[in-house]
DNA sequence: AGTCGCTAGTTTTTT
DNA sequence: ACTAGCGACT
């Protein structure tokens, strides 16, 4: 089978040609970034004959990586696509950490921690550094220091070598304390975090180069998607997996970085050409997705920032459509507006309401939208809430798969101590800390060897370790979803949970519903997995939240035919699009926003974050600011943002929209009617 | 162990 | 205006 590449445009064709040596492809928003990837993917495995074995891509996000093998898959017929390599970063390192790790004294079978159960372990070496609670510190505040260390690749010992710290600070001294308290402990329970997944590859290669050049030999062509989004810690183990070749194509856009707060660094793509010598150069300007009014004003918007690659985007959808902007009297009027010009839309136009979204800068916005929707019965979805896994309850049971994973996961078996209450509390817990430390073993063995150091107790203790030696048994022996089963049935958690919400019922069924939500994900879990479908592997894969099914990443198909509004923050939205966006908030204070305004910050991020709200829109793009909002209680006056104000004219409507509501009360009914009998035609 | 009242803070998020 | 988190109390 031949792909033919005659689909492409120019440029397009040749990024997916160019095959050999490093290669940096620009591609703009809407440019069909993702099609040149996967044809570049298809073309080297069905045309050049390259083994698919050797091909490694990797993406940011799991959604990404979805869609991506996806879509290769689709062109090639998936059994030509298998043996393709499409992770994202973290899934890649988890992978070779689960074959290598032993090279750094850790044990194979360890264990994820989240920001949870990081702060867990800093809030112990706070009490360990200071007398006082937490000694004026915070304790949020030394956790994303830490990450911010070790994104710069800067261990415990080095800090203060580094011009991050400051001997006279007393704040940072506490960081080094608890960034040395934290590292050791995280040894101890065999257990990393999400920058050690990273971290710990990198340092992996460093004392191993033989490893390197293994991995480097066995992905002979890599592809980096977002290349705009890496950190210092994903660009070198980049340079460590290209190290006996330069096969390396990176695709992103400096316009759309909008990551800087959590370490990602544009001089990555920025400086891309000095690192990589001879590499070649690929711009895709052509917007396949939006109207040339659109990308005009985006192309405006986007010049404001004087650092960056210059390109500009062209399109050959004409439109007499100006984008427009909505000046509202407050948050009310600017949801009710909003609302009302769907429903319009909706019930004149015949639009799908899968092609609206509302975009918003921060979620603190989300609901006055929530509120008019509801009172005007449109469906909506707003993505980003909270996630299954980071539910109390699941976290109990993950707690408990956890612990019987990696039975050194102190913090693991301490939740799950005396949940549910098996008389199991703080001041027996203090005993057999110090029996731990007395015996130089772990909290288990402790447990497992006195078990009567308080005889009042002894019987509950072994009731919980011969229920963890059942369990063993049941996971080893059973299927996955049989043994969590007998689990939850064995700790009571039904009863636990209608324990624990006596006095509020509906939630104790909300919470029964995530558990029976969390065995029925176990129960996919297998069916996809099969014989693969461990217990270490799905402890995995649910803390990467990399399960190949859950409600997020539900089949592609189904979300798009459901006809529902979209609300997402801007940052959630950057690679979608839509036909119809309503940009809200675009006002100072929010776009660019109040923290972001400190002295000497940088406010590019925030006009790009601009920039990629406005290249969602295929049709229609509405950006809509308060004059008066409501804040902590006070009403403020405020203005459009900045980025749309010192633009030249003509770029874009201006309506006046501080009257309530634009529909008279008979107008809104009869568009209310029309929508309601839409609805029912669509079932 | 559970409830009460005070204080401080209220951007973005993936893995 | 609202709430999360904490210390103090029962």
């Amino acid at each position: 089978m031949i792909i033919s590449l005659a689909g492409l445009n120019r440029p397009q064709r040749q990024a997916a040609e160019t095959v050999e040596g490093p290669v940096l492809i620009l591609a703009g928003a809407g440019s069909g970034k993702t099609r040149t990837i996967t044809y570049r993917m298809a073309h080297m495995v069905a045309n050049l004959k390259i083994n698919p074995k050797q091909i490694l891509a990797v993406t940011f996000t799991n959604k990404a990586a979805k869609e991506m093998r996806e879509r290769v898959s689709a062109l090639l017929g998936s059994s030509k696509g298998r043996g393709l390599t499409i992770s994202t970063f973290h899934a890649l390192c988890v992978r070779i950490l689960k074959r290598e790790i032993q090279n750094l004294g850790y044990h194979q079978k360890f264990n994820i921690y989240d920001t949870g159960d990081q702060l867990a372990i800093i809030r112990e070496a706070l009490n360990k550094y200071t007398s006082e609670k937490d000694g004026g510190f915070e304790r949020k505040t030394i956790q994303s220091k830490i990450s911010f260390l070790k994104n710069r690749g800067i261990s415990p010992t080095e800090y203060p070598t580094t011009p991050y710290y400051d001997p006279e600070s007393p704040y940072d001294q506490a960081i080094e304390h608890c960034y040395h308290y934290y590292q050791e402990k995280m040894r101890f329970y065999n257990a990393i975090d999400f920058d050690d997944i990273l971290f710990l590859t990198i340092e992996l290669f460093r004392k191993h180069p033989h490893l390197a050049k293994h991995y480097s030999e066995k992905y002979n062509y890599i592809m980096i998607d977002e290349y705009q989004d890496t950190n210092g810690l994903q660009f070198e183990l980049v340079t460590h997996l290209t190290c006996l070749h330069k096969n390396l194509c990176v695709v992103g856009d400096d316009d759309q970085a909008i990551y800087g707060f959590r370490g990602a660094d544009v001089s990555n793509i920025l400086n891309f050409e000095q690192n990589y010598p001879n590499c070649k150069v690929i711009k895709l300007e052509e917007n396949y997705r939006s109207t040339n009014s659109i990308l005009q004003l985006a192309n405006k918007v986007i010049a404001q920032n004087t650092k960056r690659k210059d390109k500009t985007l062209f399109s050959q959808k004409n439109t007499d459509d100006r984008p427009v902007v909505w000046a509202c009297g407050s948050t009310e009027h600017e949801a009710e507006s909003v609302v009302e010009d769907i429903l319009q839309f909706w019930s004149t136009d015949g639009g799908h309401l899968s092609e609206v979204a509302i975009l918003y800068r921060s979620k603190t916005q989300v609901a006055a939208f929530e509120e008019q929707l509801r009172l005007s019965q449109i469906p909506y979805k707003i993505i980003g809430g909270q996630k299954l896994y980071e539910k109390k309850e699941v976290k109990d049971i993950m707690a408990y798969l956890s612990f019987l994973n990696n039975p050194k996961d102190e913090l693991a078996l301490r939740r799950i101590i005396n949940i549910p209450h098996r008389g199991i509390g703080n001041a027996t817990l203090e005993k057999y800390l110090a029996l731990k430390t007395k015996d130089n073993t772990d909290l288990y063995q402790a447990f497992k060897n006195n078990p009567s150091v308080d005889p009042k107790r002894a019987g509950d203790i072994q009731t919980f370790t011969k229920l963890v030696e059942e369990m063993q048994h049941e996971f080893n022996s059973r299927s996955l979803p049989e043994a969590l089963g007998q689990l939850i049935e064995k700790i009571n958690y039904f009863s636990f949970i209608d324990q624990e919400y006596k006095d509020a019922p509906k939630q104790a069924e909300k919470k029964k519903v995530d558990v029976n939500m969390f065995m029925q994900l176990a129960e996919r879990f297998v069916q996809y997995h099969k014989q693969n479908a461990t217990l270490n592997y799905f402890v995995e894969k649910i803390i990467l939240q990399d399960s190949q099914d859950d409600e997020e990443h539900s089949d592609l198909d189904d979300d798009l035919k459901k006809n529902e509004v979209t609300l997402m923050t801007l940052h959630s939205a950057k690679g979608l699009e839509f036909d119809r966006v309503y940009f809200v908030g675009a006002e100072e204070e929010i776009l660019p926003h109040k923290k972001s305004m400190a002295e000497g910050t940088d406010l590019n991020e925030e006009l790009r974050l601009c920039y990629v709200g406005i290249t969602r829109a295929r049709e229609k793009l509405v950006l809509t600011y308060c004059k008066e909002r409501k804040l902590y209680g006070k009403n403020v006056r405020r203005n459009k943002s900045r980025f749309l104000h010192n633009l030249e004219e003509g770029l874009f409507d201006e309506k006046d929209r501080t009257v309530f509501g634009h529909l008279s009360p008979e107008e809104a009914e009869s568009y209310k009617k029309k929508f309601f009998q839409g609805l029912i035609e669509d079932l």
